[in-house]
DNA sequence: TTAAAAGTTCCATTCAGTGGAACCGAATAA
DNA sequence: TTATTCGGTTCCACTGAATGGAACTTTTAA
């Protein structure tokens, strides 16, 4: 997740107000004036008359026992308000639910933001076999996963090219290693529909745009904790993948035309 | 969820774009420019711009088959980190559900946002018995509910008659009748701890709050669709209720030594 | 085709927001 | 105890960022 793009006339104190809320992250669920000073280069009497308007605003409150901030429950809010309108999660989130079942794999349907893919919905088990737990929200990164490569895959000329820019700014590091490997996924999207990466030690994971006319560019993902060859994967979840993709779209037309 | 209090020097631009956020709710997923200047009373050309900061953040994204604007993923990430980051809700979680399992009722757990409740984790069964579902981020008022007046409960002096006094005017048609019902609440829990209400035909819920040195107070509660009379509810619910509140609360106090 | 509605851009005006500095209060050190 | 640091807030003079009416463009409806 890295700075928003900021670009020309833009509303200044409105982008200063998104970027402190947004400088929540899991991990990092309190902070001060000056912490959020620090983070974004404002100065701190900026930042508090900010805070002060967003706790107001019932955006963060103010934790007294460890002095600094929390964003409050009116986000919650705001993502349930999003979820209940999004169609596509809505009408997906059935078929994604007893896929995940069927199959004791993770299934998680996702869409992009800057450089990350945000999950609207992810189907997890947990080590021991059953248990299930649904999140959303989930943050991972374009370049370096299934979700985003997939993305990638769905865009060309010029939108191609200012992601791939983005993408290198935030992977400067070791572009040398992640550009191919990208190339390397979209080959693989425009060849046969999906992609398979392993991002994290034995985790392996397959993924499928789904596209809609005017509609944001959707993800259907599927991922296991495995000791398996990728190969034995891409063998045993290419099917299943691609026929979920097929029931959701079939479920959204359908929708659609009701 | 009336309009937020829009006190003194507050910074104006921040408070209009997360005006625009607010605006979204469940229902009403998809608004234009025009709908946004009405709702908000702001000029087209303000709002034209401040959506537009919106989407290049992030937080709102264009539909272009509606012609209007609908929340997008970003929400979803933070209220993820907001969720992570609340060891209340960390800590009570599997509880709530234990209990939920157990006694086959839906269970929750909210905060006070403005004069509404905002629920954290709510624990939902469908018709069809056991049939699970967790939900957050679903506003209940205050003045209606059990969760509610719990909270209207803790309140005392200064804070309690500005927090009357919103109510009032978001009631005021049927103030006569509601504050003497939410009276009626405050001495149910001052007398026992807990108090019962039935705002929807049918729907019988019980509610305890939950207070913290130093945290705002959380609201705990069972509710459940019935036809038994609220006197046999309340027979059945008032000691699973109290000791999942004492369970909660232990959790929480024993995880703060850690 | 015309009319109406929705959205964007322009621009002169001004006041809202800014940020440096001073101030306050709490916690820590001496 | 007093001094010092640190986090936070308040003050205030300055100014350019945000504003909103009007003009303009695009889309939708008739």
């Amino acid at each position: 997740m890295t700075a928003a793009p900021s670009q020309a006339n833009d509303n200044r104190s409105l982008v200063r107000g998104l970027e402190i809320l947004r400088a929540f992250k899991p991990g990092i669920d309190v902070l001060g004036n000056s912490e959020l000073a620090e983070r974004t280069g404002l100065p701190r009497s900026t930042i508090s008359r900010l805070t002060g308007t967003l706790v107001r605003a019932g955006f963060l409150q103010h934790d007294t026992r460890v002095g600094g901030y929390r964003l409050h429950a009116t986000v919650l809010a705001l993502a349930q308000a999003m979820r209940s309108g999004s169609y596509i999660l809505n009408h997906a989130h059935d078929e994604l639910e007893r896929a995940a079942r069927k199959l004791n794999v993770n299934v998680g349907l996702a869409i992009a933001d800057h450089d990350d893919m945000i999950y609207l919905d992810a189907l997890r088990f947990g080590p021991n076999a059953s248990l299930r737990k649904v999140v959303s929200g989930q943050r991972v990164p374009i370049a370096l996963t299934s979700l985003g490569r997939a993305y990638v895959s769905t865009q060309k000329d010029q939108a191609l090219q200012t992601l791939m820019a983005q993408l290198k700014a935030r992977h400067a590091r070791d572009w040398h290693r992640v550009r191919p490997e990208i190339e390397h996924s979209i080959a693989e999207v425009q060849e046969s529909g999906f992609c398979i990466v392993s991002w994290q030690p034995r985790v392996v994971a397959i993924a499928t745009p789904l596209i809609f006319e005017h509609d944001p560019v959707h993800v259907l993902n599927m991922s296991l904790y495995t000791d398996q060859e990728i190969g034995t994967v891409k063998k045993n979840l290419t099917k299943p993948l691609m026929a979920l993709r097929q029931t959701v779209m079939d479920a959204v037309s359908a929708a659609r035309l009701a």
